[in-house]
DNA sequence: TACGCGTGGGC
DNA sequence: TGCCCAAGCGT
């Protein structure tokens, strides 16, 4: 083990950084709503939002969130769906979930109140060591380190070359965090972390001009900044195709949970994957065909590859040609998805019931799902892929 | 331990 | 357009 360019056992040294660092933050770090009106609540919901997440994506979503479910009280008393339905199109649904069930468990078990240290935030659905770390550090203002992406990055080039990829290093970096914590104001200081890694010391291409810190930097003192810290490369993703399909009667379209029968579609390849697996728990979504691997810049017809009786097989009763009403690229996960959507009048039954009836929690064939009008679907427990589909829906009826 | 889990924006 | 991530966690 190679000891670091910079001495951050030294007690002045120690000093110093955090001195400038604080200094730097209070001057410039931006004004995001969860620190406008710091609590504990809400600096919960903005940690589990963030995971993963970019801070322009979670912001609107976070102003949303609060408003609907002001408190842990509203929050357990929601519905999961409702919960989903405000994290509509944020991706990580299980983060909701968690949520969710975490709020429960603090109604159900502590009456509401939240845990006043670490540990207790980790025992939590959901809250893993970095999270419990920002929450009991910006929350209940404990020195508990909190180690990010952010934060390992910029630790990481502090140690500089006694950093090294591999064992050890994540030690180091956890040992440096829990060291420099200890002070005045740790939930800052973690802050001012993050903010540094997102602002200035940037995955790939540091800005080191702009640092306030450039003097305690061990990478930068060795001339090794762009290069230190740097993540791998992941595996590429994987092209893929599918149809989706609105069934509409009425002015409604039938909205099922992920994991539903497959519409059937014979083009002579194995299927990547059968569709949304585990995918979109939780949320609603339109029926579709399993996901065929493609080739890069090409898409075979899985409208015209559909075989003779198809709406029929699939639950419903058919009342004219399906038509195809759009096309559009998704990510997800580890896959580059080409939708295209297609559209199909089907008929209700005539009887009375709960077949008949579109508006109850239905079954067609013994598909669950419900009917639900295309002005309310987009306020649903939907996800992004079933919202861009919804939208080619009306596109082509408007 | 490595992988599965979503999505939008920057380049 | 394709590729690279971005305030992780659970299994």
């Amino acid at each position: 083990m190679t000891a670091s360019p910079v001495d951050f056992t030294d007690d002045a040294v120690r000093a110093g950084l955090r001195g400038v660092l604080l200094a730097w933050f209070d001057a410039r770090q931006r004004d995001l709503p969860w620190r406008r009106r710091r609590s504990l609540y809400g600096t919960w919901i903005s940690e589990m939002m963030l995971q993963q997440t970019t801070v322009a994506t979670v912001v609107p979503y976070w102003e949303r969130f609060l408003a609907r479910f002001p408190d842990v009280y509203a929050l357990a008393a929601a519905p999961e769906a409702e919960v989903l339905a405000h994290w509509s199109g944020l991706g990580y649904y299980r983060r909701a979930r968690q949520l969710h069930a975490a709020a429960r468990q603090v109604v159900a078990e502590h009456g509401g109140a939240f845990p006043d240290d670490t540990e207790g935030w980790r025992a939590l659905p959901g809250i893993g060591p970095y999270a419990a770390g920002a929450i009991a550090s910006l929350g209940l203002g404990l020195p508990a380190a909190a180690v990010d992406a952010n934060v390992r990055r910029v630790l990481g080039r502090w140690l500089g070359a006694a950093c090294q990829p591999g064992a050890g290093s994540d030690r180091q970096v956890a040992d440096l965090a829990g060291c420099l914590v200890r002070g005045d104001r740790p939930g800052a200081w973690n802050e001012a972390l993050m903010e540094l890694g997102a602002l200035v010391c940037q995955p790939r291409g540091p800005r080191c001009e702009d640092c306030p810190v450039g003097a305690y930097c061990g990478a930068r003192r060795l001339g090794i900044a762009d290069s230190v810290a740097v993540p791998e490369a992941r595996p590429a993703a994987l092209p893929v195709q599918a149809l989706l399909v609105a069934f509409l009667a009425e002015g409604r379209v039938w909205l099922e949970p992920p994991g539903g029968p497959l519409i059937r579609c014979d083009v002579g390849v194995a299927p990547a994957r059968e569709a949304l697996g585990k995918l979109h728990q939780g949320l609603l979504t339109l029926p579709t065909t399993a996901w065929y691997p493609r080739p890069e810049k090409s898409a075979c017809d899985l409208l015209a590859a559909l075989p003779a009786g198809w709406v029929d097989a699939a639950g419903f009763a058919g009342a004219g040609a399906p038509r195809a009403v759009g096309r559009f690229r998704h990510a997800i996960t580890r896959y580059r998805l080409l939708v295209d959507v297609a559209a199909v009048g089907v008929t209700l039954p005539e009887t009375p019931g709960p077949h008949r009836d579109i508006r109850a929690q239905g079954e067609i064939s013994s598909r669950p799902g419900r009917w639900v009008s295309l002005a309310e679907a987009p306020g649903l427990n939907i996800s992004q892929l079933a919202r861009k589909a919804l939208r080619c829906c009306g596109d082509a009826r408007g």
